[in-house]
DNA sequence: CACGCGGTACAGAGCGCAAA
DNA sequence: TTTGCGCTCTGTACCGCGTG
């Protein structure tokens, strides 16, 4: 019994039902080059026929051939945070008019999915120094993919790092609200070994107003800063100015170029 | 281990036509 | 008639993975 009617169309099947090769009918729907050497009217037939079966290209069995499957990685730990869904936008934005698809994975879990994908580009927004993942990453890479990590301790091995430049960043925070401050607050989870907290209390101690003005850098562990015995007090607008800086730059703020990536070969 | 899956890439066959 | 050339299309190897 024939299974025509109900089995999903191929390429091979449109070519038998239009009289060519498949290689015909893959140059005229796919739009090669090639496909410029074949008459029109062999090509129209192609194309009606195509359509009259319902014809719709396997990406799967494409990539095979191509190493190419046309999608994008991103993965994501944190989703909620403003900078990932800039980004995010940003991606997306960037890949469906070149014809690919941005694939978000926003619990960080990149290795599930490569497990039984394989992008032709990966962005990693956080990947941990861990010898396994890393070396996940370099198997990938070897294999044609690009990758592009987000990490302060990672080094670039045959993929992209870059790196968020908390203390260039901070700094421009710092020294802009400098500009009408002389004591800052920083809401901060911990002040010891901190990147982002050091990369400001760096910037504070580097160096003092041409008219001695004093630099008074506060840490407020837990989001509060001191005052009062008994009384702690909420952060001043200078306070909040300086934590939304903080979110926003240290990871690369959307409205400005990256960081330039490191790559090795 | 052999085979099949679907689409692509590439070498080359078949044909028509013009020039010698 | 032979030769050369260009156009159109064909046949098949190849890819990674699952299945028998």
């Amino acid at each position: 019994m024939s299974t025509e009617m109900t089995d999903k169309p191929t390429l091979r099947t449109v070519a038998a039902a239009a009289g060519v090769s498949i290689a015909t009918v893959s140059y005229v729907l796919s739009g090669h080059p090639r496909s410029q050497a074949i008459s029109e009217t062999t090509a129209r037939r192609v194309r009606d026929t195509a359509s009259r079966l319902g014809y719709r290209r396997n990406d799967a069995a494409r990539a095979i051939r191509t190493g190419k499957s046309d999608l994008v990685l991103l993965s994501l730990s944190v989703l909620a945070d403003p900078w990932a869904q800039a980004v995010a936008a940003e991606i997306s934005a960037a890949v469906t008019p070149l014809g690919k698809t941005a694939l978000i994975v926003a619990d960080g879990d990149w290795r599930t999915v490569l497990s039984n994908k394989t992008p032709d580009v990966i962005f990693i927004d956080h990947v941990a120094d861990d010898p396994e993942l890393v070396a996940d990453l370099e198997r990938f890479a070897a294999r044609g993919v690009q990758i592009v990590a987000f990490s302060e301790v990672l080094e670039p091995r045959g993929f992209d790092v870059i790196r968020s430049g908390a203390e260039p960043r901070c700094h421009l925070a710092v020294e802009h609200l400098l500009e009408r401050h002389t004591k800052i607050g920083a809401l901060t989870s911990k002040t010891e070994g901190a990147p982002r907290f050091d990369a400001y209390r760096t910037t504070m101690a580097a160096g003092r107003p041409a008219d001695g003005a004093g630099r008074d850098l506060r840490a407020a562990p837990g989001g509060r800063l001191p005052g009062r015995a008994g009384a702690p007090r909420r952060a001043g607008s200078a306070d909040r100015a300086l934590l939304h800086h903080g979110l926003r730059g240290d990871r690369g703020d959307p409205g400005r170029p990256p960081a330039a990536p490191r790559r090795t070969g």
